[in-house]
DNA sequence: TATTGTTATACTCTATAACTATA
DNA sequence: TATAGTTATAGAGTATAACAATA
């Protein structure tokens, strides 16, 4: 019984809460991908917005937090997770070592291999970058108790990474 | 306690379910929003996949799911409904237009506005592309039970549609 | 021979502004 | 003066292929 499709992310995506409209009594409205698509345009649209004041977006803020994690990622490893191209991954390092956030790092047992670390500046923009996000999270999710963001979550990772259960 | 994130949308977006990886452990990996970007990459790459057949993409069969709801949008109203631009809505009802599924229509009550109205060829690519959709839907969501899939989608709908609840 | 990171290029989306015809 | 649709254009994101260094 499930249905289809997902749509586009425009400008203020997920600012207030617009009218409705005649259009939400259609099937489309209540289908999960049509959903999911919405929702992930309105929790993204604010964090970018939030993260815009500490000159980061999205994905940089994700590079730069999963290297905060202290699990010293490799590019590769980093555009797998982030279901991004290798080559897109470059740029964002450019602009996070350009900032003296991260450097990259030869990997003593894979020389082609480059790890990434944070730094000490990286680590207080990371801080404050979660701060920031964290805020934007709790009004894009701010229909939600925090039970049901809890079930969202457990639902979600379900789909995400199947196994892990 | 959300955090934040969400990030890139790439080729073979959901096909199989690959490694989780060692970075499946950090707090990133628990993130709703990450979460939430990643589930919808896999769940519109796999219906964009499917769709391709009938020459159809996420959204144009949206637009057309919508036509064919009897409600005769306008493209107005698609464009809110749907999240995009007025000026991406051309192209989009172009091509459905150039393919015979849907007309513009003069509105009786105001002529500036256009309204969609799918045809019989339409109906019968509507027909085809949602059993698609579904299909591919269906193995987007396999590792939730259509209990959870209703949870999902009534939670989705709550960030989408706040006060539809 | 295969893989990591990189560069280059083409393509699709997204964002903005301006124009027209109506209201 | 404001709105629906349209056109045009610039920018961001995505997809592919090729290359150097290393395995």
């Amino acid at each position: 019984m499930t249905r289809s499709v997902a749509v586009g992310s425009r400008a203020g995506a997920g600012e207030d809460t617009p009218d409705p409209g005649r259009l939400s009594t259609t099937a489309l409205a209540g289908d999960i991908p049509f959903l999911m698509a919405r929702a992930r345009a309105a929790t993204s649209g604010n964090a970018n917005a939030a993260l815009a004041e500490l000159g980061l977006k999205v994905r940089t803020f994700s590079v730069l937090w999963l290297a905060g994690e202290g699990q010293n990622p490799s590019q590769r490893e980093l555009s797998e997770f982030l279901n991004l191209d290798p080559s897109q991954v470059v740029p964002l390092i450019d602009e996070l070592e350009g900032r003296g956030a991260v450097t990259r790092k030869a990997d003593p047992r894979d020389r082609r291999s480059r790890i990434i670390v944070i730094t000490a500046a990286g680590r207080r923009l990371l801080r404050k970058a979660r701060a920031l996000a964290e805020a934007a999270d709790d009004r894009s999710l701010s229909a939600l108790t925090a039970e049901e963001r809890a079930t969202l979550g457990a639902l979600l990772t379900k789909i995400v990474f199947p196994r892990a259960d």
